[in-house]
DNA sequence: TGAAATGTTGGGGCG
DNA sequence: ACGCCCCAACATTTC
């Protein structure tokens, strides 16, 4: 390898140049160095649409900023091993650094790049960053990963010793002819016909910059009341950080800098970042359980529910898709997810909660509706948030623990304003039947009756729970 | 990061 | 004046 041969920094879901140690380390060879990002629509659980629109929403800002240092984001598609093995021989690079991940599909290609760059006596480094402790960092005093969260929790804070962030490089070299690569726009990420895409538009601005100015507006207000109204969904209060940090446009270790120092500047904010944090640490505990359990997307973390008797039942099926279960906390946070492609987290638990334990239903189907409609499905947030609701996950809800929507509404939504944002049907009614509609007697046009009563179907869940344990 | 059923307590109405 | 009952309000247990 010459001092001159290039470094490929290949990219996937670390679309930044700020805390990027692998970048920090390609440009500190002094060579030139060419950005790669690899396209392979064939790769289990690829991007959903709403995703795939951020996507290229991340991209554009990512290749903005390294043009900015003076280097060129490369597209390419296919196998992501072959397209980094191709774009090396092409290009001449005596180099591969890259971010690494976590995913059983992003590990197989690490493990296959490696071995294909190891024969042609190519270097292969990878790096930190996409987590704030490795998988390997945090075990049990037996030696074995954590299955519940607490304790994990604890021993992430002990084990503290978070590195600051690094700033962007200040330049990068470039290589004297960029290679050739795709067209982003010939990728066709973002919907044309028809264009579904407007309610994304007008919610969200993909980036890095955007990052930050979340991150930055929400230290400066939301987050001092964060412990309460985090659970509000007619509040504004929570971080909503969740898509940037899917894409890696924001490091979990800047956001953890960040907040602590912001909760030293501003004592009354403590409670509120630390519980934000604490948030943080789940995504470091779902980030490690796939690492350890690869196979949690498509199957039971507890095989005793392998033999969990889910119903077929497409309609319903339909219905909580769409939004029409009759339950208006439910539906409301069914069609915020459709038509903005984020859904708040306190309805996320009560709409997974209605569809397994209500509807009775597979939560694989209900992640894999999320998977395609969220802006920030994430395989290890989405698998391991899914089988909590569900029961048949690690640190799991008790099976008996089933969320009741007109309570779950009363309590987070007492006015009923996030009810009448996005159920327009119910906007007349007052703040005491718009959780409850039909008991109201008030004409609701175009409102559906709910899909099972509550009651009942909070029994029927019991008794298919309990059946497990026979 | 629940909810509902069941149990307990204490104040007030009332015979 | 006293005891009984009713029923919130709160606590505990169970699903």
């Amino acid at each position: 390898m010459s001092a001159t041969s290039p470094v490929i920094v290949w990219y996937r879901r670390d679309l930044r140049v700020d805390d990027h140690p692998a970048l920090k380390a390609a440009a500190e060879t002094g060579r030139p160095v060419i950005p790669l990002y690899v396209r392979d629509a064939a790769r289990p659980w690829a991007p959903g649409g709403a995703s795939q629109w951020w996507l290229a929403g991340s991209l554009e800002a990512l290749s903005g900023d390294l043009d900015a240092l003076g280097a060129t984001l490369v597209l390419r598609h296919g196998a992501a091993a072959d397209a980094v093995m191709a774009l090396a021989r092409e290009s001449g690079a005596g180099a591969v650094f890259f971010t690494r991940h976590h995913e059983p599909a992003e590990a197989a290609d690490e493990a296959a790049l490696k071995t294909a760059l190891a024969a042609e006596g190519i270097e292969c480094r990878r790096f930190g960053g996409a987590l704030l402790f490795e998988p390997e960092a945090l075990t049990t005093k037996a030696g074995g990963p954590f299955k519940v969260f607490t304790p994990f929790y604890r021993a992430a804070l002990a084990k503290g010793g978070i590195k600051a962030p690094d700033p962007a490089p200040d330049r990068l070299a470039a290589p004297d002819a960029p290679p050739a690569g795709d067209r982003l726009a010939d990728w066709n990420l973002t919907p044309t016909a028809p264009d579904w895409s407007g309610g994304l538009a007008e919610t969200w601005r993909p980036g890095a910059a955007a990052a930050l100015q979340r991150l930055d507006a929400f230290l400066d207000g939301g987050a001092q009341a964060y412990k309460t109204e985090r659970d509000r969904p007619d509040m504004d209060g929570t971080s909503a950080l969740s898509p940037h940090l899917h894409f890696g446009e924001v490091s979990p270790r800047r956001i953890w800098h960040t907040a602590t120092f912001a909760a030293d500047a501003r004592p009354e904010t403590r409670g509120g970042i630390e519980a934000f944090l604490r948030e943080l640490i789940w995504r470091e505990f779902c980030h490690h359980l796939l690492h350890h359990w690869p196979a949690i997307p498509e199957r039971a973390f507890n095989p005793v529910f392998d033999a969990f008797p889910w119903r077929e039942d497409a309609e319903a099926l339909v219905r909580w898709q769409r939004g029409r279960t009759g339950y208006p906390i439910v539906d409301a946070g069914m069609r915020q997810l459709w038509h903005t492609g984020w859904m708040h987290n306190r309805v996320r638990m009560i709409a997974a909660s209605f569809l397994t334990k209500h509807l009775l239903l597979d939560w694989r189907l209900g992640q894999a509706w999320f998977c395609d409609t969220l802006v920030d499905a994430d395989l290890a947030n989405n698998a391991a948030g899914w089988q909590w609701v569900a029961g048949s996950g690690a640190d799991a809800a008790p099976y008996f623990r089933v969320f009741n929507p007109i309570l779950q509404g009363e309590k987070f939504d007492p006015a009923g304003d996030y009810v009448r944002k996005w159920v327009p049907e119910l906007a007349d009614l007052p703040a005491k039947a718009i959780h409850a509609p039909w008991r109201a007697g008030a004409a609701t046009p175009g409102y559906p009756e709910p899909l099972v009563d509550h009651k009942a179907a909070r029994e029927r869940a019991l008794l298919a729970y309990r059946s497990l344990k026979d």
